[in-house]
DNA sequence: TCTGGGGTCCTAGGACCC
DNA sequence: TCTGGGGTCCTAGGACCC
């Protein structure tokens, strides 16, 4: 038996919590560079569809009508992890499987109630972290997620919707998409109907050899779910990455290599940092750089890439290499709008493979540099120590002009609150 | 007017091995 | 004239997820 936990509009619920006079108003989160909606509070549904631009939704701002906030991924990811440390105290099989969603194995449990446990797992993580979430209870992972689709629309269900104590799954199943169903895309989507599978209890019934034949193997893997046969089992142990990315939209187009060459040095530390973070050295490392997709008149893309010898998550090591990829890929006369920077073939940093001729190489020195530099950015300011690469103020930065605080990571934007003298409250203590 | 960021997995086809 | 069988590894491209 699988549970799958998934935080209602998860990047709203987050900015909710510490603003309670927004407790029952609509608040929608801003991508990247505020530009398009990619959560809606349940108030804020009716009012704007996902990945509505900023530009459309400003009247409803403007006039009070809906509370926009800018992206905030540091407070999302402790939120997230708080998240998961309250679902750990439910099963010892949690599985993080996005930011806002988690398995849970339930393996031995067949003996509770198990929709009351979901209802004292649901209570519990909004009681402990204030995120209100959904819980989907099946014999597959599959079924799970469907179940907490099902959980979070209908409100008779109080949040948690256990298929196992359902006398009739497959009158549910009838009633959803095919859309909906996990691994099932928008070009799956329309190849499917095309053969007159509309519904999650088509595809169920579905001749799942001929499936495989067309679609792969994964496709029969999930009509096996939807039967009720696990073919996705846990994975709590997160596997190592295999790729590191740091990608971003500048926040208007850039012409001179000069600034996009800054641009480039800040996502190489950026990610260099990350790889640090999980231990991790690359062998191979590229730079994209790219003009707007919206601009026919105006496109150019261009990847290079280069192999690390030995492999490195020294940040003068990737910004050089990201300088020299970033010359050869860039063409002038272009209006830029993102690039971004890949970390690929990743190794552990405590196993490197030497190098039989090389002269060998002694790196810990700039390790103890590179140790040294992350703990002054993490105690003072992300980029209190950075490279003269990566410019001083930047021309190129994201919009973010609807930021909220990190209430939760930084001792000077912790949360305050008023405290009225004694003899204004009701009577208690 | 503006339209995000960051990842994983599978498949087909070619090259190559014994 | 007809020319096996069984396999691995790599890459590009496509699809999916949140």
């Amino acid at each position: 038996m699988f549970a799958l936990v998934d935080c209602n509009s998860f990047f709203a619920s987050c900015e909710k919590v510490f603003r309670p006079d927004l407790a029952n108003q609509p608040v929608a989160v801003l991508s990247n560079n505020d530009g398009c909606v990619v959560a809606r509070s349940p108030e804020a549904k009716p009012l704007v569809p996902m990945q509505a631009t900023l530009f459309s939704i400003r009247h409803l701002v403007q006039r009070g009508k809906l509370h926009v906030f800018s992206s905030n991924p540091v407070l999302y990811k402790d939120m997230s992890r708080r998240v998961i440390e309250t679902l750990q105290h439910f099963s010892p099989e949690v599985e993080q499987y996005s930011i806002d969603e988690a398995f849970l194995g339930l393996h031995g449990f067949a003996h509770r109630d198990l929709t009351d446990y979901g209802q004292q797992i649901r209570a519990t993580v909004q009681q402990w972290t204030g995120i209100p979430v959904s819980v989907g209870i099946a014999s597959t992972k599959t079924l799970a997620k469907l179940a907490a689709h099902v959980a979070k629309r209908h409100l008779g269900c109080k949040g948690v919707l256990n298929f196992n104590a359902l006398e009739e799954v497959d009158q549910v199943l009838a009633a959803i998409a095919v859309s909906e169903v996990w691994g099932i895309g928008r070009h799956l989507t329309a190849k499917l109907q095309a053969q007159g599978i509309l519904t999650v209890l088509q595809l169920k019934q579905a001749d799942a050899k001929r499936l495989k034949k067309q679609f792969g193997i994964l496709v029969m893997r999930t009509v096996m779910e939807l039967r009720g046969i696990a073919c996705f089992p846990m994975e709590p142990v997160a596997a190592p990455k295999t790729m590191r990315i740091v990608s971003r939209s500048f926040g208007h187009v850039v012409t001179e290599l000069s600034e996009i060459k800054e641009a480039v040095a800040t996502y190489a530390a950026r990610c260099a940092e990350k790889l640090r973070d999980d231990g991790l050295l690359a062998h191979q490392f590229a730079v994209a750089i790219r003009t707007s997709y919206y601009r026919p008149d105006n496109q150019y893309a261009a990847v290079r890439s280069v192999s690390l010898e030995p492999p490195t998550n020294d940040t003068a090591t990737l910004i050089h290499a990201a300088m020299g990829l970033t010359t050869a890929a860039f063409k002038p006369g272009y209006d830029y709008l993102k690039a971004k920077v890949i970390a690929t073939e990743l190794t552990p940093a405590d196993a490197v493979q030497g190098e039989l001729f090389a002269a060998p190489t002694n790196t810990e020195k700039r390790d103890r540099l590179m140790t040294t530099i992350d703990a002054l950015n993490r105690q003072l300011h992300p980029d209190a120590v950075k490279f003269g690469a990566m410019g001083l103020n930047p021309t190129w930065g994201l919009r973010s002009n609807y930021f909220s605080q990190r209430y939760t990571t930084h001792w000077d934007e912790i949360p305050t609150v008023q405290v009225w003298p004694l003899s204004q409250h009701c009577g208690c203590n």
